[in-house]
DNA sequence: GAACTGACAA
DNA sequence: TTGTCAGTTC
């Protein structure tokens, strides 16, 4: 059987609001070490991972590893019901296809409890590598927020340019150009406030700013926002989830037809490369949940992590021409817990 | 003629907010002793009655009784024209067939005057059996408030059943089910905050949650409601208006094919019987302001009641299959002052 | 005081 | 379904 409680249920509501919008259904994975999530976004263009980990919980039981397929409207829906004050507890018994959802008021006057049936979702566990990222940007999580949704009144689209002085966002539409730049900014009074770039290579990538907006849903979770980045690699945009573990969202960048130092100037003139995410399915040994119980003693999650001899998993890059995507919907990958998938599955990126 | 003028002239606007969407045309009867309307929703499934007593005016003044046929949505938008602080005032002259709309903003630099046509509205004075409840729940407005809308998200329908541990709400649909519970508490701090159940019998009805959202809308007006429920009786769900009367909403339950103790286990798998709200007219002798008089001094205003030798004027009970509405829309009969109109109505319930 | 969310009306 | 409004929160 498998049951959590959590005592500030309104942590459980931020995190469902936060992903409801990008997938549809997906399956949560429930282990000894915690509560998980891997899912592409329902135009197969973006990916989010989240992670609660069991300590997080006032209570957590898990005996066997279990999936469980959900439509995560509906689950909003139901925390919905609950106050931001109830403590929340979720239950799955062993053999049962349902799993329900406890609300009980602080004062305990008023306990609800919500059923939902499961569903059989098929979906590969999306290998994620551990890169190594050329700039990593943290900065306070609703300054971010703010930034993508001004330049979207621009444009469709932002470009992140990290430099050693700090980053900028520029967007351009049909009237005008938008350039917002964020120093670096350690020293301030809350650390939350800060601003930090690290940065070992000077990076400019280009994204579509409707993803970017619908990851600062999770504006809510957390104060900060980090912000990872590679070329060509897809950009990691991580929230925590305050003593429990992360949602991190990760977007391919549009490719630019040659590199420019001056990134602003073309950047909604010439028609952007089509971008695939290239997703290969790898056995689920669970080393996710390894590998991040780390990243909070570390402050900088991904950046320092050795290089993995990992093939690379993520990747995006230009496509030929005419090339078709290979899988156009969702993958028909069984992963049944245990089972090995290692089928390479590439996902067309429709229309970001 | 015929005036009062109320100071707290938000009261009045809460009141019309609370029935306007849910009756078209009403009559609003006036007579020395208050200010009153019985109206069947537009669908005539709900009933709702208001009482204003002339005592919870500044000034109030009747010479002879008198019958306004109004629209709803009409005063409504008319007083959404007062300011919340306005001194309202209402005035009629004998012999005209129009009403006026009077606001005073509290530092009387804005005086404000509204003039409306009355209307001839065809309609019998209801008749409102004081009945015996089994079960009567008061708790807080808001509370009900969010259960019922917690619930719509569920399910159309919501089973209310009462014990002596408290009252539960359970809604049933396509994403799952749902029960809420909420136990007797009269231990708070503030009485408003209070639950508490009075429960001669075990009660277990089943409603449209529709009308229940509807009836909702009289939330402003107090900080707890009262829900009247016996077996086969229209629920009385009751709002207090501070220090001038109620609102009363009543609500034929859907019919069971069997009553059943779990009530949950079948509360949207089966079609529910069409239920058929009963009511009969009878000669106007304003029996009902009399008696609601007194439910202030006693807080049960129904419970406790004798039962009266009257005729069952408003009852529900199960169609047969094929029968026909006698009525399906507005009953014909009219109902001048003093005119006593006896005939028997039976409205059938469309689609509750 | 500003921004966000949820409720309501058109 | 969308736009507006008010309440609530930070």
């Amino acid at each position: 059987m498998f049951e959590l409680r959590l005592v500030q249920g309104s942590l459980l509501k931020k995190v469902l609001e936060s992903i409801k919008d990008l997938v549809n259904d997906a399956n949560f994975d429930c282990s000894s070490t915690g509560f998980s999530l891997q899912a592409m976004d329902s135009s197969h263009v973006a990916l989010v991972a989240l992670l609660l980990r069991s300590e997080g919980f006032e209570h957590y039981r898990c005996d066997c590893n279990l999936t469980m397929g959900m439509n995560l409207a509906n689950i909003a829906k139901m925390l919905k019901c609950a106050g931001n004050d109830d403590i929340i507890t979720i239950k799955a018994d062993d053999g049962t296809d349902t799993v329900t959802f406890m609300f009980e008021s602080p004062s305990q006057d008023k306990i609800s409890d919500f059923e939902m049936k499961l569903m059989d979702i098929d979906s590969e566990h999306l290998g994620i590598p551990e890169a190594e990222y050329e700039a990593i940007i943290r900065m306070p999580s609703a300054e971010f927020a703010r930034i993508c949704r001004d330049l979207s009144s621009i444009g469709d689209t932002v470009v992140i340019s990290v430099t050693k002085e700090g980053v900028r966002f520029s967007a351009r539409g049909d009237i005008g150009a938008a350039n917002i730049v964020c120093r670096q900014n350690a020293t301030v009074d809350k650390p939350e406030d800060a601003t930090i770039i690290e940065m070992q290579e000077p990076v400019t990538l280009t994204f579509a700013l409707r993803y970017m907006n619908s990851f600062t849903k999770a504006t809510p979770l957390a104060e900060q926002v980090t912000i990872s980045m590679s070329s060509d690699l897809p950009v990691v945009v991580e929230y925590k989830v305050a003593g429990m573990g992360y949602i991190r969202y990760y977007l391919a960048p549009k490719i630019e037809e040659e590199e420019e130092e001056e990134v602003a100037a073309h950047a909604q003139t010439k028609p952007k490369a089509e971008t695939k995410l290239k997703v290969e399915t790898k056995p689920k040994v669970e080393p996710e949940l390894m590998e991040v119980a780390e990243d909070e003693k570390e402050s900088k999650p991904l950046a320092e992590s050795k290089p993995k001899e990992e093939p690379q998993l993520l990747e995006c890059h230009k496509l030929d021409e005419e090339s078709k995507p290979l899988v156009d919907g969702k993958p028909k990958v069984e992963n049944k817990l245990g089972a090995s998938t290692n089928g390479e599955i590439e996902i067309m990126d429709i229309e970001q």
